[in-house]
DNA sequence: ACCTCCAGTTCTGATTTGGAACTTTATGCA
DNA sequence: TGCATAAAGTTCCAAATCAGAACTGGAGGT
């Protein structure tokens, strides 16, 4: 079973997670959400490799959840925003934030001493 | 940067995905909202390698997800059946269900001929 | 000319998967 | 007794994916 087979699957939620069923895509969709758009934006926030970094990025464009727009042309520089589709995906990110925060709160304080 | 690193992320959402971000662990959670309880029953459903769902059932329960019910004494068998802060999981799946079924329609139409 | 920034790509070794067979405990049946 | 089946895992090996770091290429800045 590999990761594409499931985009025909009869289950929408298995369908779902052909596309963003991982980590790290997962990942760069709420950097987007937080307004990150920049390839080195996602590779520092996330802490992904750049190598996962430029798959994902591919595999979101593809998908069309996400668009690559030149916001340079010298030196040729594209970012990333969310398409209407992309930010449709908002009430499921939530639904991980709420469950979060509920279930999972911090344990190592940050640094608020 | 590893699999657990993101458990004690600032972001609720990282700390969700580093317990269930990724593909096998929503399908089986997916199978558990749909009834499915047994091992072998999460093996054929989602396709995943008995590897893997052993793997992912072990983590589930230990983040109180899943718990492991004896459903046979004599043989020793095992269900697994959601916990409150499983079943309060549901309304992510819903929320990727609800974006699949929108934006990912199926494909090949079954046997529709 | 040299350093830095950004967006990727490439390389290598380590980890995780996929796929299939095997184990264990117990039942059915001939 | 002997053989087959079932459930829940475990084990093994080859293949795919990942982590980490270095490298490339275009464009400034000084």
């Amino acid at each position: 079973m590999k990761w594409s087979d499931l985009d025909d699957n009869w289950c929408p939620v298995a369908r779902t997670l052909s596309l963003v069923g991982d980590r790290w895509t997962l990942l760069i969709l709420r950097d987007c959400f937080l307004g990150l758009s920049k390839f080195d934006e996602f590779a520092n926030s996330t802490g992904a490799t750049r190598h996962v970094i430029s798959d994902r990025l591919k595999r979101l464009v593809e998908a069309e959840i996400l668009e690559k727009q030149a916001y340079s042309d010298r030196p040729k520089r594209y970012e990333y925003v969310l398409t209407e589709k992309g930010r449709e995906f908002g009430p499921a990110l939530s639904a991980f934030k709420d469950w979060g925060k509920k279930h999972l709160p911090i344990r190592r304080a940050s640094g608020a001493a």
